[in-house]
DNA sequence: TTCCCTTTGTTGAAATTTCAACATACAAAA
DNA sequence: TTTTGTATGTTGAAATTTCAACAAAGGGAA
């Protein structure tokens, strides 16, 4: 367990926690790892809700698909990020998204009725690990506007300039790469990726942008 | 203060407090009412995160607005229901939408760091009141989810279905109102007005659905 | 009741997206 | 290096949406 510490520390539901704390925390909580190839699935859309999910390493991606096959992508996640956390604490019976690791990752998994109800042991950090885990939720409330930023957009045009100028904003800079690749992007945006592809094409032929897979960088931030 | 208690009690974030608990908390918190006309905004995009809203007595909408006045709608609040926590919570400098009221309608303004950090007086809801605010926005999470699952669907058909099935859903009913008139509903579904109006006028010629301004009926649930 | 204003419905043309199909580029494996 | 499979780019037709403009319906005030 030692080796993820460093990972550990810096995930924000262990914020302000002691090192001794965290390695106490891990145990009272039953923390286990578990390890996922690329396409292998953490969580599966409809199970109920229960472990709140940290990433080790690697990467995972939180998607939806409808009826008919429609793939709608929510998020990526990287290390010292949370996932399942929102529904454990609503306690959903049935999860609306599916999580997959994108390439091969490990993630530790955590009951999350441990965190939020002290335990006979009488641990102390339960009441700073809720507060943690509030202010995890509420981020995540922000990353869920910022997707309808973006998708509230009409037309690909407008919601891919939204998402990238978004990007190089939390980038710092007007080069940078994401972590979809064209599909994914396309499921994000809720866009086709046909035309997606069609308009990168377009701006990158009018020199707006410059387009490697999954690397932009951006020439002119608008051309309105 | 005291007129507002049957609203307050059913309201989550002072879910588990006892009646003395709960006046005490709200002269500790500093709670103030507001009170608002029609139209008139309780908080503005771009504002800095401070306060917790309780809607008291009528609703507000909660609508984002970008550089071409295109409008988003986010959600529609009722009495007991939250607003801004998830904002205050993780302390943003600019909330990115704006909260207006849709009718006369009254509020609670409470500081969120009031809330969050226990005070002087060692009150003891502190801890109960962060836990409640957990779920609260958790809960949140899941209308944004609701929200994406609606608004992914490529065509305006798709969108008012899937709308339209999950508020009878909730409502567990066919038949049933929804809080919004057509231009809102179209901000929400994040299509054209008028579009939204042909398709309700071709589903309302075909007998799957009758709707009497945002009043609805679903004869046929799917019509695939 | 009439007038006025807002909401909802309707329509056709222009713009855009989706869909299906295929071409090309890229990367991993043989 | 060649092979093979996947990712990306391209295209044209069909479907759908947007846009602008106007018509009709509903509600409130005078």
């Amino acid at each position: 367990m030692e080796k993820y510490f460093e990972v550990l520390c810096m995930c924000p539901l262990f914020r302000d926690m002691a090192h001794w704390e965290l390695t106490k925390a891990l145990r009272c909580l039953n923390a286990r790892v578990s390890s996922f190839e690329k396409g292998e699935a953490v969580m599966n859309e409809g199970e109920p809700a229960k472990y709140v999910g940290i990433v080790l390493t690697g990467s995972f991606q939180i998607v939806r698909t409808d009826f008919f096959g429609n793939r709608s992508m929510i998020a990526n996640l990287v290390p010292g990020e949370l996932f399942g956390e929102s529904f454990a604490c609503a306690e959903v019976e049935a999860v609306p998204v599916s999580v997959l690791a994108s390439e091969a990752a490990e993630v530790m998994l955590i009951d999350c009725l441990k965190i939020c109800h002290s335990c006979s042991n009488a641990c102390q950090f339960h009441q700073q690990m809720i507060y943690n885990l509030l202010q995890i939720v509420a981020a995540k409330n922000l990353m869920f506007h910022q997707k309808i930023e973006v998708t509230s957009k009409r037309t690909t045009h407008e919601k891919l300039m939204a998402y990238l100028m978004l990007q190089a904003k939390q980038f710092g800079s007007l080069e940078f790469e994401i972590p979809y690749d064209r599909q994914e992007l396309a499921d994000y945006l809720e866009v086709e990726r046909s035309g997606l592809s069609a308009e990168i094409g377009k701006l990158r032929r009018q020199g707006v942008i410059e387009a490697d897979r999954s690397r932009f960088k951006i020439y002119k931030p608008f051309d309105v």
